[in-house]
DNA sequence: TTGTAAGCGTTATCAA
DNA sequence: TTGATAACGCTTACAA
């Protein structure tokens, strides 16, 4: 009992059960969840008396009672694991997941990763107790067969921002490869051969498949790709910060530079403030000031609340019966000049 | 039936029940409760037998059933209603949240209003009924006291960022007339005597609060507060922008400018690069790229994580059975000089 | 139109 | 150490 009173501190009388409305309105319980449930079937007078009881015993309905008996026994509940949500780029992906979840009367359950896999698991194991209807994931590294057997069974799943290995799910991703090349071939197209790259470690997904989109164009526009010009492994502001440093002080400098993540854009922009250097950038990712700082930064970027909205979508499809073979789709990317990138050499 | 292939697309197979692992087991449903829960009183080679089924089947306990007999009927969940999820600051906030949450084995159900009184009411009510075991809730306007009832049965309540009439509940909010002031005083002591403000309309308890700040420290300067370079009601970047051009276009007009949230200062940042002026600026809240921008923007803020992780705290330790006098943390606020609030008149 | 009984999957109670 | 049975609060099935 003192479980209950630590659990429930303030609670002077329990919350009141549709056994204790129905003796209020002198029915059935039945007769109760009728009422309530907007059922047809049942007398106007019955029902105002009803709901005038629950009203007067502040009567909320027990939802995970209901879904305990109910068909599906659905809690009208998604499981949605990120990242990290104060991370803006996810929070956008959050927020379109959310509106689609909505639009189907369902809640989200939101959690941050953190990219760690353990981590995820756990939270995974916690939603799928829970009976979420289903997942919505931003995959940490590593394999994730073990949400197969879950699958099976009913709980669809859809990747988002970047497929999993060891599971067939519907993923959704933006072009990265495509992306990345088109940023690459617009500093080209204003006269640049030597563009460094500043981005993520390639274990992460997107960031060899943006690292790719630039070897891509540099091939076909026949520039020789020059390791000493590319900085891989900058996971955050102040190390891609420190790379674009290093790639300013050496001798044959880049004259521009192609950031392969947000993160990696604004470290960028950090480093050529100390610097005073004119040179060229395009980021992947666009963000609020990109217009606002000086110069204003060209991006190609995908809409993250977009991918929030088209992995939920595929989800409430496949909970609506959706049967058709598992597929990955790629949303398109823009790119939107600015003017750092339109700097000539 | 519809209903259950529509819900679970892929269902082959139901999952497995404690009934199922206890035939495989060949042992009692209570047993396998016990040996699958970590209870005592099991015999080794009796766990050993059962959490092999357990494996083999697939099982997974669920939640809702069990929540539903246990003591106090915790679905270890919490309810989060932010204005925005895709609001960096918002997003910050939640971050915070779900960290002291995952501290305490919780998960959290969060939304957004969207300054909804209505869409607010409709989604705390989902949320109850999903039996949250606590509320944190950053209040759109309008009184809150259809919260009283449940408060009072014990699901606790905790507001975030701006109090609400109506209900006696913890709340934690920023220091925003003082933080507001500081920034004031900081332009009056860089020699500004002409200081305009572009922020929200005074509905807003945040706006209104710091709007008091402002003419606080003018006050106190014994500088006369002047409505002509007043502009509230900038909800967003765009009207914020405007504002400011309207003020930058003004005979007489400002040498700085105290903009009232981050929109606000995103909105008058964007305005003065049009206008190549030489004003100072000092915003509320910070950004990430506060000091990219050219100049540099100096700010005061409070920490959104810290705010989140703070109104999380004062929940749990109700949920804990703290049962001291309802109060309001006011968390403190950081000014950061960073250029743009250093520049003299 | 209303009510009775059974059952959802688990844990609490109490007996073996 | 184990198990049979009731109970959680609600909905479904069926009867009145």
């Amino acid at each position: 009992v003192t479980t209950l009173s630590a659990s429930r501190p303030n609670a002077a009388d329990p919350r009141p059960t549709m056994k204790d409305v129905a003796a209020a309105a002198g029915v059935s319980v039945k007769t109760v969840s009728r009422a309530l449930g907007g059922e047809s079937g049942v007398q106007q007078a019955t029902r105002d008396r009803v709901q005038a009881a629950a009203r007067k015993l502040g009567f909320r309905r027990n939802d995970i009672a209901a879904s305990l008996r109910r068909l599906g026994q659905s809690m009208a509940t998604i499981g949605l694991l990120i990242e990290d949500v104060g991370n803006p780029f996810y929070a956008s992906v959050t927020r379109g997941v959310e509106e689609v979840a909505r639009e189907h009367d369902h809640v989200v359950i939101a959690a941050s990763s953190d990219e760690d896999p353990e981590l995820e698991r756990e939270t995974l194991s916690a939603f799928l107790s829970r009976r979420v209807d289903g997942l919505i994931v931003v995959p940490a590294g590593g394999d994730h067969s073990y949400l197969a057997p879950d699958l099976a069974r009913g709980t669809p799943l859809v990747f988002a921002d970047r497929p999993a290995r060891g599971v067939e799910a519907d993923a959704v991703v933006v072009a990265n490869v495509r992306g990345a090349a088109d940023a690459v071939r617009h500093l080209i197209g204003h006269g640049h051969r030597r563009i460094g790259y500043v981005g993520d470690a390639s274990g992460l997904y997107t960031a060899r498949e943006r690292y790719r989109g630039y070897t891509n164009a540099l091939r076909s526009a026949k520039i020789k790709l020059d390791q000493s010009i590319v900085r891989q492994g900058a996971h955050d502001v102040d190390s891609a910060a420190a790379a674009t440093a290093e790639l300013l002080a050496a001798e044959e400098k880049p004259t521009a530079i192609f950031a392969g993540n947000n993160r990696a854009t604004i470290g960028v922009l950090r480093a050529m403030r100390a610097h005073r250097g004119r040179i060229a950038v395009v980021g992947f990712d666009d963000f609020e000031l990109a217009d606002v700082v000086e110069p204003a930064v060209t991006v190609v970027a995908g809409d993250a609340r977009a991918l929030g909205r088209a992995a939920a979508e595929r989800l409430f499809a496949r909970l609506a019966g959706d049967h058709d073979p598992v597929r990955t789709i790629v949303l398109p990317t823009t790119l939107t000049a600015r003017g750092s990138g339109e700097i000539k050499p």
